[in-house]
DNA sequence: ACAATAAATGAGAATAAGTCTCATTTATTT
DNA sequence: AAATAAATGAGACTTATTCTCATTTATTGT
């Protein structure tokens, strides 16, 4: 998913926040990975040039104006993913072994179904359902660049 | 999802662990709450009862023996689930007002499809998959004992 | 382009969740 | 009931995240 059509400069001034250093660089940073990766690793790569501190505020705007995702691994360490505004809708695998997130997306057939399932949820429990998301869990095998 | 017929002696016995009086104390709350529960709800619960670092021992040792569901709700608080015998495989509903964590179950038919899924992503990443977990985010309405 | 104002940053202190240590207590085994 | 092994409590320690505040950087109006 990784795109390099976006820059961080425009990202930031269509959601009308200010242009600054550190924004750049963790949004660079994150388009340059162009996965979902770990607080831990983000803030590894950015060791000496974003204060930690920053880098924590820089993800909170982020999350504001809704170009960042939030969701923790199975192991519970938090994870963070750029939204793109060409990227679909799609759901993560998580290998067990190296600690990976993999984008998948499901076949639309699988979606609608699954809408249609929250929506009788919402009318038995009187739950008004905005978002879902679908995680699985194993093993990557000799694909990963990670794990051998 | 509550179940009285289960008693916190006879689950550790069956399990093989031996029977203490925190681990009788918190598998009692976990059955008499009989939903999934905040780690931070569950201590103030045991306040008093029981020590911080055991009740950390204690969740432990109960996901050791497989019989508790660790997980994280939208604002990463972390929650944990008894998953007794006879609980049928379920997913979460999670209110973003109340933070409650309600137990969803879904249709087999979804079921099925989503294993189906879950096969072609195998194939595609040759990736094995071990476990999945759907998650849907919403607002409980008028229902909810939390929010009015 | 420049001064004034508002917002963002860095560094480290503060807080909070979870783990670890170790002396004491409680279970289990014989 | 004694010996051995395991579990506990209390609090120290570690690590992730938030907060504070003095300084720097961006934005706005002229």
């Amino acid at each position: 998913m990784k795109n390099m059509t976006q820059e961080p400069r425009n990202i930031l001034s269509q959601h009308k926040v200010s242009i600054t250093n550190p924004r750049i660089i963790v949004l660079d940073t994150l388009l340059d990975f162009g996965n979902p990766i770990t607080i831990e690793e983000l803030q590894s790569k950015l060791k000496g040039k974003v204060a930690k501190s920053t880098l924590y505020r820089v993800l909170n705007d982020l999350k504001k104006i809704n170009i960042l995702n939030e969701f923790t691994s199975p192991d519970n360490a938090v994870v963070v993913e750029l939204i793109l505004e060409e990227d679909s809708h799609h759901h993560h695998l998580f290998c067990s072994d190296c600690g990976e997130v993999i984008d998948v997306e499901l076949s639309d057939e699988f979606e609608m179904m699954l809408v249609k399932e929250m929506e009788k949820v919402q009318k038995e429990l009187n739950f008004e359902i905005k978002d879902h998301r679908v995680e699985m869990f194993g093993l990557c095998t000799d694909e990963c660049s990670n794990c051998e």
